[in-house]
Order: structure tokens, then C-alpha cells, then sequence
DNA sequence: CCGCCGATCGGAAACGTTTACGGCAATCGG
DNA sequence: CCGATTGCCGTAAACGTTTCCGATCGGCGG
């Protein structure tokens, strides 16, 4: 069932049948309404190809994710919900997705670039990737319209969409300080990344304006993972002021320190308050239930559409660099920080 | 840059660089390999839409999931595994992937069908749907190749590919009974769904060949979410001949298992050891860490995009079922059941 | 020397759309 | 009543490939 039978037997042209179906204005309401009934009668679907083919814009963008954590078997649990959030964002503004695979261990740069131009696609959304992917470096040196979301690239038609990771952190460390905690140390994610930075960045200026004052041993780094949190608390319990609140940049690491106080013998949060962030699945699961920051992934996913819109439709490249967009962040208080439970 | 141009810089005929570039045979190497050359100079990528439109062939597959859960902000976190497992199971068979959306409430049945139409998808893949989706009976009723994990679907061209339900419940019966527990109850699922259905038939199993008697009381019903598995653990925990040990059919039952044993001031293991069900990420994050029967998600992967070949391959219509697929599990023991710890 | 065959290539017709262009009525302003 | 405008529609040319059908050419057996 093609648009020529679907013309034939509604006794027009092709041409009038593509522009009922496509509500262009050259066509009377009779024809139109005729047109539409016969062709969900017959199942009549577009064939998206040759309409790629011809119209030279595919509605299609990519979709690529990390692919460097899971060779060690480590997922992002942050991810799925962001995927989520990023395809129900697309399909509202009618934009089919294309999942884009990163190569293998083959000199392949400039795989995504390719599958851009083999498919048409009109752009590409990446989530969280480690700075060092070449493919992406490829690709956004390239003129592709790129929305990265939680990533570290720049390039001429690329946008970066994040967390307000600094307003976070410091909303942790104020709301810890308004428990009465004055001693808080943080343990960070790697400082290279864009996100552990600003949540560092965060705390600092958090502990400035409430005039906390951060002896160097309260700030250590770790790797966003479990055993990295449990050692940092284990070092942070040992120091000579002991803190009496952690702040961990992510919440698999402010597990690992709720563990380390367990093993130190000290209750959470009684002896020891600890916040997270991102708010993953987890930290509702964990006993005492994980105060956090959560990020807002639907609203992650939307900024990251429009924006992405916003350079699709922008013929010129701008000379400027797009400014990145910004998402709110929300405390979750729960009984990793909540005395009375 | 099209073959067009591509031919003229290489002196043949669009004709001949097709026929190079797709390993025709029909061509001399000499001016293969310097049309080869040419195209990676220039950097030419063929347009995968002219090609799906002359072929009749798309090279990709469709990949639908859930839907149902996520409008609760209930993310099923063993979902991303096995995401990233089709994914590179797929890209491994030269297959591109498309990710179609279920429409909201408007009563769009065969979306996904006409998705399918539309950009010539070769097959799908469906990812733990519930069994009451309209869009995807439609699609299992139609003679499009689709490959299940974890559903419910059957249909002419439609494959089930399914961990070991029943032998992983009987695996984890079977390790309580050898640590020495003879009253053991279980938390399952919602029992229309097969894989719930399926870890009760392996429990029970286990049961009377182990020659343990299963009171009504000892087998409740939850709904794979944290709360039905702390409710249902105050529950067990109250009955008259309390059970030493709990089979949860999900982690975050087996969870909330352990928080209610928590607080009825019993110790895990010591007084209760719990085995859950798929090895989420939380899994590994808890105290005590959870014991569980992992699923083999890449296993799964494979197995989906293999089945789905055979499938696509196979021209004629099998009137046989197909042979769902089964996929091994494998016990982890963790801290919930291991008293040494 | 002649017909045949295999290897290698080119010409051109598809594939299913969209859209520029032109045509034909009916309508309208004067 | 006439020219111009407007509304509606059909014809046909693209879009970038693949592939069928020949064509050419050198070699080979008879």
C-alpha cells in the first residue's frame, strides 16, 4: 500500500494525496476528509525513507550514551531515568530516535559523525560520556547540532545541559548547617569532570558564606562508586576533628559512608549526617533512607530537546558560544539527615 | 556527497561503486580497492534511506519498552543492563536501532505496528512490558518478527526469550535449605505476570523435592515494589511457626524483607536470611548486601537479537510456536545468607 | 578463424515520496 | 463583459541508491 494505490483508489494525483495527508493548504476540506478515511482504512503508513529521501530532513536525531562505564560492568543508574526522560521529550516534538553504538576498540572516530550523515540525522543528544571519547570529540567539532547533558564537550553547534550541581551542593551543606552541623566534610567525584567540579565548587562556597571552615583533610576525592565513598568516610572518621556531616557528590559514594560509619561503630544520622546526590534508585532503598539531591531528569530531558531544537533551527552557526542551560536541582530529606527518626 | 560525484572522481559508473563498496563480486580489485580509497578521502557515506528505499531492507530493528512503569516514576532498574546488552548485541549483527515510543492515552493501538510500516523495521525487540499493552498485542498479532524478554506476548512470528525462572527460585531454595533453614517462605510477584508465576513454580518445586512443607501463610503475594516486601516480611514475620528464611522474587522485595526483619529487631542473617531475585544495582549497595539470583543480561541480549534473526530469516511463517528461549541464571551469595559475615 | 564464455563495466529503470510548475475553472473588481 | 485573481488539482522531475540487462573485450577450444 503505497501513496500511489492510496491515490488511485481515491480517484486523485499523488500529489494531492501527500498534500492532505501533510495538511498543506492546497487541498478542499472534501478531498482531504476523503483522502484521511480511505487511508486509515487501508492502513496506509508513509514510507519515512523515501520522505527522508526527498524532503532531505529525516525528523530523526541520535541518541548515544556512555559505553565506558559498562566494560567494567559498572552502570550509570542515573541513566535509564534520564533515556526516559529524553525520549518521551523527543517524541512529543515528533522526532524519532535512533540509538547510536560506539565502536569497538577499532580506530573508528568518527563512527557517530558518519551515522549522522548515512542516516540524516538532524542532530544528537548525549548522555553522560567520559570527556575522552574521540568518537564524540569527532563529532562535536563538527557542524551536527549536539545537546550533551552532563558532558564536557564544546563545539560550534553544541550545547551542554546540566544540573545547577552548584546550588545543589550548596543547598546540602545549608541545609546540614541548619541542622546544627558546623564540622561538614564532602567527599567529591573525579575533579576532572565538569559536574564533581561545580558540586566542589558548591560546598566551598557554601562553607565561606556560612563561615564553616574546611581543613583540607574534609575534602577528598573519589570515583562516584561505592568502595570510593566507604574509604573516603572511613578516612574522614579518622581525622582528628571528626566531621559530624558528609556531603558526598554522588549517592552510591554517600552509601559507601554511611557503611564506614556503621563500621566506626556510629549511627546514622545520630552521630553522623550524611547528604547525596542525584537521588538514584538506591538511596530510597538503603536504611537509613539517603537524603539527596535530586536531579530533575525530566526536566533534564526537556532542556535538552529544546535546545537541541534551538540549533536545528538556527541556519547560522552561532559565532557565540550557546550559553549552557541550567536545571534546577531538589533536596530530599530523608533519614540520612533527619535526626527525629 | 553522493555516489554520483563519487563516481565521477573515480572515472566508473555509479553502477561500479556500488557493486565496490557493497563487496560485489562482480568488480576487479584494482578498482575496488581505488574507489575504496577515494570514498574514505572524500568522506563518503552512503544515504541509508536511499538504500532502504530501492533494498526494501532497513537494517534496523525497533526497540519498545515499558511505558507502563515509568508513569508511576517507577523505573525498573534491571532495565538498563539488558538495554545496553541488545544494544551491542545488536550493533555486533550489523543492525542499526530505532527506539519507538508508546503513544499517552489517546487510543493509538498499532503505533508501534504502523512505526514498524513507516521506517521499514525488520523486527523488535520488546523489553518487560506488562501484558496488558494494546499497541504491542497488535504488533504480536501481526507477522512481524518480535523477540520478548520478559513478556507475555505470543503471536505468529513472536519469540519469548526468558531467564531460567524456575530453576533460579529452585537454586535459591535449594542454597537456604544446605545453610540449614527448613521453614522457608517466600514474597512473590504478581502472579499473572509468567516470570512471577514461574519463580512461585520453582519455589514450590524446590519445596516438596526438598521435602519441606509450605503452609498457605508462608507464600504471599507482592508487587515486585519495596513496600509490598516489607509488608509482606511483617506479615511472615508475625505467623505462628515464623520461617528462618524468605525467597523474595524481587530485590527490592527482598529489601524491604530485610528492613521489616530490621524492625522486629531481628538480625539478617543471623535470624533471617533472604535470597532475592535479578541482582539490581541496590543489590550490591545494602547492609547486609543481598544475596540474589542474577540474571544474565547480556545473555539475554544475545539470545533476543538471535532469536529475532532466526525469525527474520526465516521466510515461511512457522506454524509451530516458536520455542521460547531460555536463558541460565546464576546464585550470587551475598551477606543476607551467609551467617559467617 | 569463429563462436562462446567469463570477467568487468555502463545505461537506465526502479523504489515511494515531495514539490515546482502549470492548467483549468470559478470568482471578482471595474 | 473582460482581465486578473484565487482555489484546487495533475504532471513530472527530482532525491540517492541498487540491480537488471546488455555491451565490450580478451581468451579459449574447436
Amino acid at each position: 500500500m503505497n501513496i500511489r494505490e492510496l491515490a488511485r483508489r481515491s480517484g486523485v494525483s499523488t500529489a494531492t494525496v501527500s498534500r492532505a495527508l501533510n495538511d498543506r493548504a492546497e487541498v478542499s476540506e472534501a478531498t482531504r476528509a476523503k483522502i484521511r478515511r480511505l487511508a486509515s482504512e487501508l492502513g496506509y503508513a508513509p514510507n519515512e525513507p523515501a520522505r527522508t529521501l526527498v524532503r532531505r530532513r529525516s525528523d530523526t536525531i541520535g541518541l548515544v550514551w556512555d559505553s565506558g562505564q559498562e566494560a567494567l560492568g559498572q552502570h550509570n543508574p542515573f541513566l535509564l531515568g534520564l533515556l526516559s526522560a529524553v525520549r518521551t521529550a523527543l517524541s512529543d516534538a515528533d522526532y524519532h530516535l535512533m540509538l547510536l553504538t560506539t565502536p569497538g576498540e577499532q580506530d573508528q572516530d568518527g563512527a557517530h559523525l558518519q551515522a549522522v550523515q548515512r542516516h540524516n540525522l538532524e542532530g544528537v543528544i548525549v548522555l553522560t560520556t567520559p570527556p575522552d571519547d574521540r568518537c564524540l570529540r569527532v563529532l562535536a567539532d563538527s557542524t551536527v547540532p549536539c545537546a550533551g547533558i552532563d558532558t564536557a564537550f564544546t563545539g560550534p553547534r553544541t550545547v551542554r545541559v546540566s544540573s545547577d550541581n552548584a546550588a545543589g551542593a550548596e543547598a546540602a551543606v545549608q541545609h546540614l548547617y541548619e541542622l546544627g552541623h558546623r564540622r561538614i566534610a564532602t567527599v567529591t567525584g573525579p575533579l576532572h569532570l565538569p559536574p564533581a567540579a561545580e558540586r566542589l565548587a558548591g560546598y566551598l562556597r557554601a562553607c565561606s558564606r556560612l563561615g564553616l571552615s574546611v581543613p583540607p583533610e574534609y575534602v577528598t576525592e573519589g570515583d562516584f562508586f561505592l568502595a570510593s565513598g566507604e574509604a573516603a568516610g572511613k578516612r574522614l572518621l579518622s581525622v582528628p576533628d571528626r566531621p559530624t556531616a558528609i556531603f558526598a557528590a554522588g549517592d552510591q559514594m554517600a552509601i559507601g559512608a554511611i557503611h564506614a560509619a556503621a563500621d566506626a561503630g556510629l549511627s546514622v544520622p545520630r552521630d553522623l549526617a550524611v547528604v547525596g546526590f542525584d537521588d538514584i534508585d538506591a538511596a530510597a532503598l538503603v536504611r537509613p533512607a539517603l537524603s539527596t539531591v535530586a536531579q530533575d531528569q525530566r526536566g533534564l530531558g526537556v532542556a535538552a530537546v529544546e535546545a537541541l531544537r534551538g540549533l536545528i533551527d538556527s541556519t547560522t552557526v552561532d559565532t557565540v558560544e550557546a550559553q549552557p542551560r541550567i536545571i534546577p536541582t531538589r533536596l530530599l530529606i530523608r533519614g540520612s539527615s533527619r535526626p527525629g527518626v
